[in-house]
DNA sequence: TGTTATATTAACCATATGGTTAAACCAAAT
DNA sequence: ATTTGGTTTAACCATATGGTTAATATAACA
């Protein structure tokens, strides 16, 4: 698509992500977008007809980018090991980048896990290089040739994806409960990722 | 408390607590609770004078449920591989039953981290019997003994509560990613807490 | 029965909010 | 200079929503 062109779109789009991270669709005012993009509020509904809209298109693009990544660590030649390693990292760094979206993307998995499944099951379509379901495949085929412990890679991916998303949801809980507060951010997401992936490769490789 | 007293204010709760779950704090309709109560919207007003009224009260009753729970877990005598089992076992079982609990954490973590975290610190502060941070101090131990692996006490218990919490926010994400459905939620939950005990135990016990 | 404290309701109110519209602005093309 | 197409705004609108109130029902109790 046409990128920097129309910059007062853009402008629109950072704002109104900013605002649905820390209020979710419902909390998150028109206004408020309007104001902290610098522009009327009318300019929203010209450019995305209404807040679904905007918000619809936000999600397709949050998860359009997160999904290219993804996509770039599935080689077909990718081993156990590196994917527990890879997919922590880039998780984990991606998000620490880019804060809002694991807000955005929480937000709507709580609320309509349907609409936020529905537009991943429409991005990873388009993923076909392998089969349909290559990566849940190659897995089973892992576990089926004694590389990893888990036999199901439902669960396996679970384990994964949870030790890397939790990272920023339940940062604040933990810190709460042990009444510390981690010092610098980019000190805590590198110990976050090698506990990760420590727990990860000792945990499920065989 | 009162408990089963003033079934009225009671079946406000448990209406506002699926409310609440299903549309987050901003989403939610006072309305709407009332007519799920069975009831008129100003009664909702009469026994907690606002929507933060009944909001915050319904979280503090979910986390001092929770707590409770948790503290039972917490024996003096608790070992590395006790926590691992029990703590997931109990966080899985009591959130699969109580579905509304997750979804209306994990909505105010999001959104306002700083709010349950002053909560669960409250609650928390009440538990003393070990001194300040009785949990921290002992998985620090754990490591100086070589019992575990992970150095750091918050990584440890980011560990344990990420596989177990995620369980039933990224249930469907993964499920839309592998494109597959979990035939019995029960058997996905048991499964589910098997696979996480034994990639918390391979993976952070020495 | 009459009194009292608690519950409960219908009818309101003020405001916030998503959305619309018609007019103006502006840059490029003619 | 005029047209033209996209862009931008102020002023509105209809409605939804949190919250209030005053009146009424209910149960306990004297």
């Amino acid at each position: 698509m046409k990128k920097d062109k129309n910059p007062g779109r853009e402008k629109i789009l950072l704002a109104a992500q900013k605002e649905f991270a820390a209020r979710g669709f419902a909390g998150a005012r028109m206004e408020a977008i309007a104001r902290s993009a610098g522009c009327n509020k009318a300019m929203l509904f010209y450019y995305f007809s209404s807040k679904e809209g905007l918000y619809q298109t936000i999600l397709k693009e949050v998860m359009g980018e997160f999904f290219t990544k993804i996509r770039a660590i599935l080689t077909p030649d990718l081993a156990p090991a590196a994917l527990m390693e890879k997919f922590p990292e880039l998780y984990i760094q991606l998000f620490a980048g880019h804060p809002e979206f694991v807000r955005i993307v929480a937000f709507d998995l709580i609320h309509d896990p349907d609409n936020l499944c529905g537009i991943m099951a429409g991005i990873i379509s388009q993923m076909t290089e392998f089969g349909p379901h290559p990566l849940f495949e190659r897995i089973r085929s892992w576990h089926e040739q004694g590389l990893i412990s888990e036999p199901d890679p439902l669960h396996f991916m679970m384990n994964i994806v949870a030790l890397s998303i939790f990272s920023f949801i339940g940062k604040p809980m933990v810190e709460a409960i042990s009444g510390t507060r981690v010092a610098s951010d980019e000190e805590f997401y590198r110990r976050r990722v090698a506990s990760v992936v420590n727990v990860l490769k000792r945990g499920m490789l065989k």
